[in-house]
DNA sequence: TATGAATGAGGGTTCATTCAT
DNA sequence: GATGAATGAACCCTCATTCAT
């Protein structure tokens, strides 16, 4: 499976993006001129390389969509546990090359609707495809869990999606506010929770 | 408890942005122009109840919060189950009165960190003096559940309460991508999934 | 001679209106609120004595105008000089109720010249016959300096007026620094320098 | 003595509002969409350079001082007279380069003591700087003035100055009412009122 | 190719004026 | 008559986009 591959620039300005996305703001209060200063390129440029703000994001979610991919397929092994996927991917989350993975549902939570339905217009078709290749993945996971009696066999995958990406949600929630309500929650409860939330709802 | 009263052009204002909102609108997106339409009055006459766009919001949260909490409060009963209070939050989620409930946080969610900060500024103890009402009922609630079996004893009270948010996160963004990714879910096997995820993951 | 009479609410308009302009603000920066709070009344009323904003500070001027013409009036005496005329004004000013002698200058000079040339359409006539029966004051009394050696005879009538009003102005300007420089200028140094002005470029 | 440089569109904007002032506008009545035109540049334009409305105006009045300023050092030769100065002063306000000298004081006459208080706060340093620097050029001509009689020696270098301004106020408004008022009065004879009273009024 | 100076459409906000009470 | 709640035109300012260099 051979993923698109991106100029420097276009890296850059991906990375800047999500980088601002990460401190928490809303896209509508990005300026093409931060995202410019936070790539380190000039704020022309980006328009040599992306036809207007809108697509910027639409193109740094499908990148990030994409590294997503990429480094799940390299955690599929033939009879990979979901407790390992999971443990490995919270722990993924913290180091600073996956900063994609943690910026992405903050870019895409403060999108309103349209802004949504708009970006899944102009990268449909690539979108579907890795969205498709994920959900691949997903159920191998997943089929290999219910053998080995991590996720009961009753349970349909589209609710085990489910489960994962709210407690993932809320998870994320959670950090959040630790940013900006300064509650007294360990970085470590929440990923404890976030799992037990995951094993809890999934066991027979 | 005596709830703030409000006159009836705030009450429409609040309603005006939380019909935007439910349409999912990111709050950048709304414009003053749009609440006073939505609202159905003059934008001149906005700024006679607020101070700011930023204004309408902090007292339209305000006013949900509010709200919801006596909502809550008609709902508490001796020995009233988790079963029976989601059950109805969930039948009430449909109705139009209660469209605030969900409006509401579509409305959090689109705003940056900074701007969620600020508004807690504003209205601050009012906001706390609601939450923590709603935290009682919450305790309640769940102290009630884990006499009934319905959680297990060991869990926390943060836990429980993080569990069905998550839920409630996911429950939302399943019929938001209803909306804009026009997959094919029933609204009933959404409601299904949000209930079973918080039932299987608290109980024992 | 009679003067024109006005209402209450009138004379509270001007008195409001005078009281915010010897306070040092340029006429637009006056809103028609802050007039009717300083005079006491309701905004709407206003609009039930003068057709307009602008109506209300033309109305105002003619009749501080006519304020000024009483009082030249009861000064002239038979054989009045400069001399004593000049110290009783400048001792008025300081008083309240001269306050339209001192505020005129400012709200006129916070005037473009459109509005200049707009508020004279206003009120023409009556303005010109008051400006007219302060020339007849002015002419007798510098006629009677002409004769009593304080006037240079070679002198005309229009330098004498340019003088006195520009000392005035002077004057007026140096009041004003001591508001917004904080120069150390004591009141009496400035009204004997505007009284030596006169008096040093009238004399033969 | 080294004069801060400005860019060209810097200039234009400054040369933009001196001409809407010279047209006898309070600045509440310029617009930014009139200086942008006046200037011949883009409205987003002027933010590029001033940061608001107000700060042009600050910034068109420090470079008028300094134009003054670097004029008037000019003039000065080792025993130049009052007279001298002034009438060439008087000659250069009617050239169109010398628009500045003419309509600084119709902008800050147009200004609130508020407003002409936080102009101060801005460029603090630098207009006091250039006013100290005019200060010593006057003094430089009443000293010579003294010694060759046309100032009587026992007058105070404030009340120098204040006669000046004075008449060229008097002078300013008496132009203006030309503008205005249509009263037939030449240029001329307004000059030659303004020239007298100085003279006549500083003579021994 | 890369840039940032220049732009103007569009937003939040103010305030003179109206009109129902 | 007296009022102030309601209004919308018009303001200042922002920022996505263009284009000459």
């Amino acid at each position: 499976m051979q993923s698109k591959t991106y100029s420097p620039k276009e890296i850059a300005a991906f990375r800047g993006l999500l980088q601002l996305a990460a401190g928490g703001n809303c896209f509508s209060n990005i300026k093409v001129q931060d995202i410019a200063t936070a790539a380190g390129i000039g704020k022309g440029t980006l328009y040599e390389y992306f036809s207007s703000k809108e697509d910027i994001l639409s193109c740094t979610m499908l990148y990030t969509l994409q590294q997503f991919a990429d480094w799940m397929e390299q955690q599929i092994t033939r009879d990979v546990s979901l407790h390992a996927v999971l443990a490995r991917f919270l722990d993924a989350l913290e180091q600073e090359r996956f900063l994609p993975f943690r910026a992405l549902p903050v870019l895409g939570t403060f999108l309103s609707y349209e802004q949504r339905a708009q970006l899944g217009m102009r990268n449909r078709e690539q979108a579907q495809a890795i969205i498709d290749r994920m959900r691949g993945y997903e159920r191998h996971v997943f089929a290999n869990s219910r053998k080995n009696g991590e996720i009961d066999s009753a349970l349909s995958d589209r609710f085990c999606e489910y489960a994962i990406l709210s407690a993932l949600g809320g998870y994320v929630s959670m950090l959040e506010k630790r940013v900006c309500c300064r509650e007294e929650i360990s970085l470590d409860s929440c990923k404890d929770m976030a799992q037990q939330l995951i094993f809890r709802s999934l066991r027979p």
